[in-house]
DNA sequence: GTACAGGTTCTAGTCGCTGGAAGGTCAAGG
DNA sequence: CCTTGACCTTCCAGCGACTAGAACCTGTAC
């Protein structure tokens, strides 16, 4: 199998196969002799496992200490748990900033919409956006602390 | 005020600073002799803006264009609360898919702990982590289109 | 021949920074 | 005068998970 037919049957793109085998997720495969690369159908497995765990909230390398555990015929299931009950915490942590942030939010683009645009002056600012006085003090340290989530967006 | 200085009252990095300048998000300072910026008081309110948008979800172009269009004279309020409502949705539908990914996520973990791991033998996938069918069909067209977090953790 | 759909490699960009190297500047203290 | 230390300068690399594009090769059909 081709490296077409191999993102068709999993939806995933080429170029992020490529990218996959470049940081060892996926082992580098044979080629064939025009120097495509060519897959077995197990690869298919395994890359269907990369997307879920990827859904689930592993990274990429999270993803490979578990790939290469399970290669080397070792358990992985100590490390698995762990690595989502990590997750499941960072998930709650984050799904609560980013509630705070909304409430925050709908209270000025309601303000927003009451103001006079005349009063706008100041070169630097604008008025619209302003820390909420009436909200208690914005937790700056809890908002930075958010994980990083990746655009795959097309 | 030094760069040091403006990163004190401002709670802002000078490396970030320096990058803000780069992107245009600041403009270029002057110089003392030695060749240190020196910036105004007015720096300190544009940078506290900044901070307040980002705090909102705004990216730093977005913010750019802000400043840019008041810097002209421009009233920028149509377009702030164009921002703004667009970042609500989007916000919404983050918020949605996190919780989703946090309920299955949940009961991965859960089965994950009743599992044996002698039954774990593909070299290619561990066992813990599977797609739901218990749940509806993941989207995965929504899961993907999750705008970028990025991380400024500690 | 020539179009077209595959494949290959490489570089660069995304976002919002952080870290580090390698050095210049300035004031205080021995 | 020299050193220490805090500050400043520049540039380069890296994070994560890719995507976009250039420039080129391969294979099949017409």
């Amino acid at each position: 199998m081709n490296i077409g037919e191999l993102g068709r049957l999993t939806g995933v793109s080429t170029k992020a196969i490529r990218y996959y085998e470049e940081i060892g997720v996926l082992k580098t495969p044979e080629r064939s002799p025009n120097g495509y690369r060519t897959y077995g159908p197990e690869t298919v497995d395994r890359l269907r496992f990369v997307k879920d765990a990827q859904l689930t909230g592993l990274t990429l390398g999270e993803i490979t200490t578990i790939l290469d555990q399970r290669g080397r015929g070792e358990s992985t299931c100590e490390h698995v748990i762990g690595l989502l009950e990590h997750h499941l915490l960072e998930l709650d942590a984050r799904i609560e900033t980013l509630e705070k942030t909304r409430s925050k939010l709908r209270v000025i683009a309601k303000r927003s919409r009451e103001l006079d645009p005349s009063d706008c002056v100041d070169p630097n600012r604008c008025q619209m956006i302003a820390p909420l006085t009436e909200f208690e003090q914005t937790d700056q340290a809890a908002l930075k602390n958010q994980p990083r989530e990746h655009a795959h967006s097309h």
